[in-house]
DNA sequence: CGTTAGATTGATCATATTCAATAGAAGTGG
DNA sequence: CCACTTCTATTGAATATGATCAATCTAACG
């Protein structure tokens, strides 16, 4: 199995040529499994490799003086994680595992090569950390303007269609291994009151989360509390959107 | 005057070569001034240019339903606001003016052209939409964790932090021509909950806001009520950080 | 079957919103 | 320079939302 089959999947990737493709597939030095609850890379210190997630959840985050973390990203199959180490040398959060992840690390010095000699596969990986940055300007309009109800339903919308892309889920039903206090911590609100809000979206029947599992009963009317419109995502439209066609393929 | 004098000025500038400045500047089409309060980009709409911000405030931001508004990044001089419509063509937000505003515009067409030609600087490019991602993790961060107080500060030293290095700010003191509504749509606060919050920060001598001027009376305590670390805006420090030197100069 | 992490519920408290009114500052036209 | 308008700032009272503290309860697992 390829390990960058799910890149940018739905998500521009239509625009990469089979030889780009390859020359990615290439920059891979290793692949590792990482247990759940750890963290990968601490704040500030220098980075040397990107991460791009095979399997499982991770996360970014950000500690609070008084203990508590918020969340700044959640990270799914398919994304490039810190590949904003890249241009940045050193990260400004912590990056963690959720669940237990299957990563492939990607050297730094590949992907200078890369640039080099790659302007449309560098436009590529480009566009992929702005889309990350896209959806940390989506998580600051939820945290900004929505209430405990319309946030958690946002989170769980976008995991949702991130998801769809890369066939992890179907019909609104999906794995979603949080916790109510990691839910929490994406939200800015507190374990206890995500259970309070998941009470009311169930009996609602917008949705239901239990053991993992999270079951979109209603995707209208969660779209409408979690004011959510897709189109942040980039997910990939009619005519595309990346401009000139890639060369080689 | 170089149009392109304040662009990462303070924040990885120092790896761009004399060369590279030269390339940068001549990407730039034309300047122009922005009436204050006004629209520039819609969301969804092509974007077939990016801006360079010479002077004036300006934001990005989302609309809610209620008709409120969220915004999520606060754009000031040097900042080449919407490079992120480069690589992704549409952008999920609106952009405005916030005061007059004079801009470069460059043209798509010749980003291409840098990144076919000079890697270097494409990196450079790049590392600049990554500041800015760096921080909207911040605002996640200050929305998720931070009370109003912590809010309302944390903008002020963000901003304060932001603006002395292109020379507009000094000893606590600069323009900062925003209504406590513009504030309030920056922390997710009512403008009412602003001027209460500004009124005990005045109170507590942290620092004082009127007639669009801030002065910060107390920078160790407002990092505190803020928890305020500047590493994550990238500002220069020893050693650099941007690995390898710049060619050509 | 005990252990433990996570989920659930209740009672109380703190923080920010809402609604409403008033005051002040800046700009405009006479 | 003043009257007028308008936008912004300020304050109060009532309300709503989410946090905090403290118990259970439940499911998963050795």
């Amino acid at each position: 199995m390829r390990v960058t089959k799910d890149f940018l999947r739905g998500r521009g990737r239509h625009a990469m040529s089979a030889q780009e493709k390859d020359i990615l597939e290439a920059a891979v030095e290793r692949v590792e499994t990482l247990p759940a609850r750890t963290i990968v890379t601490h704040r500030g210190e220098p980075v040397r490799y990107s991460t791009l997630l095979l399997d499982g959840v991770m996360c970014r985050y950000m500690d609070a003086r008084d203990g508590f973390r918020q969340l700044v990203a959640l990270q799914l199959p398919g994304d490039f994680i810190d590949l904003h180490g890249y241009p940045l040398k050193r990260l400004d959060h912590d990056v963690g595992t959720l669940t237990e992840a299957r990563v492939a690390l990607v050297p730094h010095a590949r992907i200078d090569a890369i640039l080099a000699e790659h302007p449309h596969l560098t436009r590529l990986m480009w566009r992929s950390t702005l889309l990350d940055a896209a959806l940390h300007r989506e998580w600051i309009f939820r945290l900004g303007r929505l209430d405990a109800v319309g946030r958690v339903a946002h989170v769980v919308m976008e995991s949702y269609h991130r998801l769809r892309v890369v066939g992890r889920a179907n019909d609104g039903v999906f794995a979603f291994p949080l916790t109510q206090q990691d839910l929490g911590e994406a939200c800015g609100l507190t374990g206890v009151h995500v259970n309070r809000t998941l009470r009311r979206l169930r009996e609602d029947g917008l949705m239901d989360m239990a053991r993992g599992q999270v079951r979109i009963l209603d995707l209208p009317r969660m779209a409408r509390v979690a004011e959510f419109e897709s189109d942040y995502l980039y997910l990939d439209e009619a005519g595309g959107g990346l401009g000139a066609a890639p060369p080689g393929g």
